[in-house]
DNA sequence: TCTGGGGTCCTGACCCTG
DNA sequence: TCTGCAGGGTCAGGACCC
C-alpha cells in the first residue's frame, strides 16, 4: 500500500527541492560573460584533480562531476578548464538561500547549491506548490541570474528525484530547458516509482546496486515487490528498511534548518606521493590545524581524532582515538594525530593524508573551561591565550598570516597552498 | 579513466562491565 | 568465585551523497 503523507496522521507536505543548474560553473560564466555558450569545467586542476561541475555545453561531450581531470580534457579539450572560487559559490549560495528563506523558514541546505523548502505552511499565502516553485525559481533567476531546477513531492525523497527530471538536457550548444519545475502528485507516486531503476533511489550506490542485481532486482517496481524481511538479510537491516520503505514512497523524514554539523576534517590529496615521517608529520599539523581554527571559529570542542591514509595503490585505512577531554586545539589534535599514524606503514608511499575530529560539542565558555581545571597549567593557559591570539590575527589579516612554525619551512608535494584549496574549510558539495 | 574533498550513516569486531 | 550473557562504547572500514 502506497503511503506518502508524511507524518503517519498528519496533512499531506508540500516539500519542494532546489538544485541549481551546474552551479559553480554557471556561477563562473556569470561573472565572465565571455564563457557564455562555451564548455566550461571547474575542478580538474592538478595531475590528479577530478572535475567538480560542468556546463551543458560541456555534458554534452560526456564530462561530468566526479570525472578524472585527464579524462575530461580528452573528451572535450575545447573547454576552458577553471580551478574554482570556493569562496564565491558561498557568496552566490547565501544570496540564492537567503531567497529561500523568505519563501519560508523551514530551508534545510544540503550543499552549496541545494536545498529541500517545506512549504507546506505557506500555501494558503503563496499559492499551490508547483506556484511557489515557479515564483522561487524566477526570482532566482531575475535577483541572481542562475537558473534552477525545482522539484515538488509530498516528500524529500520523491521532490529530489523529481528535481532530476526537472533538469535541463545538455546539448553543444547549450542547455535546453523545459518549465524547471517537475511535480509528483500523491496519486501518480506508484507510476513515477514504477518508471525508474533502483540505482535512482538514495542509498544505492554501485556496491548495493550490484548486490540488487544479484537478486533480480534493477527496477523500483521489482523492488517494491521484494519483502522487506528478504531485504534485510540482503542488505543488512537499516539498509533493508529504508530501501523497502522508498520503493513504496514512504519518507518521513521532516525538514530541518539549521542542522548541526557532526565532524570537521580536512583531507588533501598530494600531486606526488608523500614517503618519509617528516613530510607527512608536516602535512598533519597543517590539516590540524585547519581543522582546530574551525572548530574555535563555531566555538566547538571535538572528542575523537581521526586520522586518514591512503596509500599509493590507493589501499585506504582510517585510524582514530577518543579522548578523556575534548580539544579544540591544533597541536593537541596533530600530536593524536601522528601518534595515529605511528601504527601506518608509511613507507609505502602516501598519496592522501586527512585528519578530522567528531563527537563535537559546544565549547564551554572560557572562564568555565578554566575552572573545571583545579590547577590549570600554564602550558595550558598559554595554548588557550595563543589560540585566541592566532584566531585573531587571521581574522583580521588572513587564514596564512600566521601558523605553526614547523610549516614555514615545508615543501612537500602538496597540490594546494593552505587556505586555497579548490574545496577549502567550510566546503561541501559539488556543482550539479 | 584512474579515481578530490567534506561529510553522514551503518555494520561488525572487540572489549569492558554489570 | 566462575561462567555466560547482554548491553554499551570504541574503533575500523564500507558505502553513499553532493
Amino acid at each position: 500500500m502506497v503511503n506518502t503523507t508524511t507524518g503517519r496522521d498528519g496533512p499531506e507536505r508540500v516539500i519542494l527541492h532546489v538544485d541549481m543548474d551546474a552551479f559553480f560553473a554557471s556561477v563562473e560564466i556569470l561573472d565572465d560573460p565571455s564563457l557564455r555558450g562555451r564548455p566550461v569545467v571547474v575542478g580538474a586542476s592538478g595531475p590528479r584533480g577530478v572535475v567538480a561541475a560542468a556546463s551543458y555545453e560541456a555534458r554534452a561531450y560526456g564530462v561530468h562531476s566526479a570525472m578524472p581531470g585527464a579524462l575530461a580534457r580528452r573528451r572535450c579539450p575545447q573547454a576552458v578548464f577553471l580551478a574554482g572560487r570556493h569562496g564565491r559559490y558561498r557568496e552566490v549560495s547565501a544570496e540564492v538561500m537567503a531567497i529561500f528563506g523568505e519563501v519560508t523558514p523551514l530551508v534545510e541546505p544540503l550543499s552549496l547549491d541545494e536545498a529541500f523548502l517545506d512549504v507546506t505552511g505557506r500555501r494558503r499565502a503563496l499559492g499551490d506548490g508547483p506556484r511557489i516553485a515557479a515564483a522561487i525559481r524566477q526570482r532566482v533567476l531575475d535577483e541572481v541570474g542562475l537558473t534552477c531546477s525545482i522539484g515538488v513531492a509530498p516528500n524529500k525523497f520523491l521532490a529530489k528525484l523529481a528535481t532530476e527530471t526537472a533538469k535541463p538536457t545538455p546539448t553543444p550548444t547549450g542547455p535546453v530547458f523545459g518549465s524547471g519545475v517537475a511535480v509528483v502528485r500523491p496519486g501518480e507516486v506508484r507510476a513515477f516509482l514504477d518508471s525508474l531503476e533502483v540505482g535512482a533511489l538514495w542509498g544505492v550506490g554501485p556496491k548495493t546496486r550490484e548486490k540488487l542485481r544479484g537478486l533480480g532486482i534493477t527496477t523500483v517496481r521489482q523492488l517494491a515487490g521484494m519483502p522487506q524481511t528478504a531485504l534485510c538479510s540482503a542488505l543488512g537491516e537499516a539498509a533493508g528498511r529504508h530501501l523497502s520503505a522508498l520503493a513504496h514512497g514512504i519518507d518521513d523524514r521532516p525538514v530541518i534548518a539549521d542542522l548541526e554539523a557532526k565532524s570537521i576534517s580536512h583531507e588533501v590529496t598530494f600531486a606526488v606521493d608523500l614517503v618519509g615521517r617528516p613530510a607527512i608529520d608536516v602535512e598533519i599539523v597543517r590539516l590540524a590545524d585547519a581543522v582546530a581554527a574551525r572548530l574555535r571559529a563555531g566555538s566547538n570542542t571535538g572528542r575523537t581524532v581521526h586520522l586518514k591514509v591512503r596509500f599509493a595503490d590507493f589501499d585506504t585505512i582510517t585510524r582514530s582515538r577518543s579522548l578523556a577531554t575534548p580539544v579544540d586545539d591544533g597541536l593537541a589534535i596533530a600530536e593524536i594525530a601522528r601518534n595515529l599514524m605511528d601504527d601506518a606503514d608509511h613507507l609505502r608511499g602516501v598519496r592522501l593524508v586527512g585528519v578530522g575530529v567528531s563527537g563535537l560539542a559546544e565549547r564551554a565558555q572560557r572562564s568555565a573551561q578554566l575552572s573545571l581545571l583545579d590547577e590549570p597549567e600554564p602550558s595550558h593557559l598559554e595554548r588557550v591565550e595563543l589560540n585566541e591570539a592566532i584566531d585573531a590575527i587571521r581574522d583580521r589579516f588572513g587564514l596564512r598570516s600566521i601558523g605553526p612554525a614547523s610549516l614555514r619551512s615545508s615543501r612537500s608535494g602538496r597540490s594546494f597552498e593552505q587556505g586555497e584549496q579548490q574545496w577549502g574549510p567550510g566546503a561541501t558539495g559539488h556543482g550539479s
